[in-house]
DNA sequence: TCTCCTTGTCTACGGTTGTAGACTAACGCG
DNA sequence: CGCGTTAGTCTACAACCGTAGACAAGGAGA
């Protein structure tokens, strides 16, 4: 950030965007104020709302961006024959895959205290994370399977990234997939 | 709450404390302030902090209250035969097992925003959830699938109590402790 | 070179936050 | 009955929040 940069909208808008994705996914919607965003932007507190109105529209923005990113929960992964060794490769190593980690969980987490944060993602969850992979798993109980992988998903992320419990950081991955692996599978198919 | 009492320190101080962990559970530490929270205690604000100290200590008291509680995380449970059907079965109805859900986890996660509130219940999951299922489950990678199934628990309320997916709130119970009884059981048994 | 639109900053506002000190009133005890 | 302790309130402060308007400076086209 701060870079030398000066009269540039296309990029002071990305800048700010950026810094918002960083601070709303560490302290989520009300652990950020717009003063700290911009000066990781290098910019004032102003252009903020100039360029995204106010601080909620701005992080709507934030939030459909994630959502928009692909994850590991896309059609062709979930059918795919090892979609459990996918995930739980996945959970491990969240680079993994080539797919951005459950980034918006984390931030819709941090944000559910603020009741205008969590209307917002709590649609975009629904409709890009749970729909898909109700759609895609099929079968019976669907919709409650789907809600349990998306639930196991972001328990180990959150068991990781916010508690940080050393069992499964300093874990040896290995391991870890060897235990999750058989959830997902269980969980794929159909009762 | 406001109920017509008057110079009953004991009082006051339990109902501080009650206020608390409402507006601490809706909205977690940043979402509820210390005005709220002593009227809904029916006194003014200052009394927090004469009872408590500050806001941090209130915090920290009512985490260490939740975390006190009972919870299907037992050592009698957790070693009984048939764990993975009551802890299902907990995770349906949380009112089940005659034991206070994990609130903890909730308060936790909504505030885990603050810094100075994460690491204040970090350690009592770790104590109070983590280590006595570990001790309990035994076997290899004890801590590990004691992660798990927090991860599991901690998932399911989100989904539930959080983001209210409607494929876990409206399903039939029967079906979701179906789907839920094997993952546990599969936890529960050393690999 | 002059001009005008865009980009950015500065100052400031009303509101809320956690906290502090001074003050009032009720209760128990002699 | 009087008095000291204690439960409780009131006012206020300093800091922060999101937001607004006025103003300065850069850059491109005439």
């Amino acid at each position: 950030m701060a870079e030398a940069r000066r009269r540039d909208a296309a990029a002071t808008r990305a800048a700010i965007l950026a810094s918002a994705r960083v601070g709303f996914a560490r302290g989520g919607y009300d652990g950020v104020g717009v003063r700290e965003i911009a000066e990781g932007a290098g910019v004032t507190a102003m252009m903020v709302n100039r360029y995204f109105g106010s601080k909620e529209q701005l992080f709507a923005e934030v939030v459909a961006q994630i959502m928009a990113e692909p994850t590991i929960l896309t059609r062709a992964n979930i059918e795919a024959p090892d979609f459990a060794d996918r995930i739980a490769a996945n959970l491990v190593d969240i680079t993994a895959g080539g797919a951005t980690p459950l980034d918006g969980f984390l931030i819709m987490l941090r944000s559910s205290s603020s009741d205008q944060a969590a209307e917002i993602g709590r649609a975009q969850i629904e409709a890009h994370y749970h729909r898909v992979l109700t759609e895609a798993l099929a079968g019976d109980l669907a919709p409650q399977r789907a809600a349990i992988v998306l639930a196991l998903v972001s328990g180990i992320q959150v068991m990781r990234q916010v508690l940080a419990l050393s069992a499964l950081t300093d874990a040896d991955p290995a391991d870890l997939r060897g235990l999750l692996e058989p959830l997902f599978r269980q969980l794929v198919r159909a009762p």
